[in-house]
DNA sequence: ACTGCTGTTGCATCATGGTGCAATAAGTGT
DNA sequence: ACACTTATTGCACCATGATGCAACAGCAGT
């Protein structure tokens, strides 16, 4: 794991300049590396110990540490922007409820599974690289399910929708 | 490729009333399954053939559809949404530039890997499930290189930033 | 063809993503 | 400590995503 003035210093050799909301930013990123942040959550969190700092500029920052690899970015339906602090790891899977929103790191065997895959082709092992899989939760994919069978009944797309076990 | 009439059924089957902004929409989706299409583009296409339909109303029968698996959404990194109409293929790639957004379907040998893990996966074989990669496309995994050369002259970071090859 | 029920539309409005520009302040050299 | 250069900020503003609500229009039954 990465330390803040390791990032720091990494800022500095790409000709930024240290801002006070700039280390802070920093900061609450570190503390939240697990985490899918929105704009919204870290404009909270700067109002909140450094007020007055532009909602355009923490965007601005963002993506500036996305161009640097500091951060991620993803682009989750329902929930728009999220950004993430890239740890060591250079895989990130991520799976996505089409019904509900909801994101997930489950489906471990998948996972698992597509990693292999990935190591397989040559040039992927050691990239920097998401896989974000789209499709129906545990929970939305039973009432999905239901909901199916009755258009299926009617004779339409009754190939469609499947759960996910 | 199922037909535009196949689709009114659909959307009948499941109680929904057939107007005609919606045949005109499907009718514009039809003729475009191989586009991602963005809310303007469709909104445009309406505009011109049947003016005064509300940029909402659109987005709402777009919503609608993607409940159907009639299309499926994307969210792409500086794009935004996108439509894309859902055919017969039931697992779907894509491949997306981090640096430059360009949206891709190429890296075949990868997405079959994938493809065959997704099948061995119990459950995922008749999925309708999309799989998102985000990566470095070979044009921009070049600049970064170089400028991952320089930056790795000042210590840090030496590891990211792979090209796809 | 008329009528009533209710799904759908258009409008108003808000939230979030994104950008141009003049004022400000970080970093460099003296 | 001061001054200069230019990256960065805050502000104003626009584009797009999303939703509540009253008016409207499919369509099923008569």
């Amino acid at each position: 794991m990465k330390k803040h003035k390791d990032l720091i210093a990494v800022l500095k050799s790409n000709e930024m300049r240290i801002t006070p909301a700039r280390r802070l930013l920093l900061q609450f990123i570190l503390d939240n590396s697990s985490k899918q942040l929105s704009l919204k959550d870290v404009h909270d969190f700067m109002e909140e110990n450094m007020p007055g700092v532009d909602r355009s500029s923490i965007y601005r920052n963002l993506e500036a540490f996305k161009k640097l690899d500091i951060i991620q970015e993803l682009m989750l339906p329902k929930l728009g922007k999220r950004f993430q602090y890239v740890f060591d790891r250079k895989v990130h899977h991520f799976f996505i409820c089409k019904a509900c929103g909801k994101l997930n790191k489950g489906n471990k065997a998948l996972f698992e599974k597509v990693e292999s895959a990935l190591k397989d082709v040559h040039g992927f092992s050691k990239a920097n690289l998401s896989v974000v899989f789209y499709g129906y939760c545990s929970s939305c994919g039973k009432k999905t399910a239901q909901k199916e069978a009755t258009r299926s009944a009617h004779g339409a797309l009754s190939e469609a929708q499947q759960s996910m076990r």
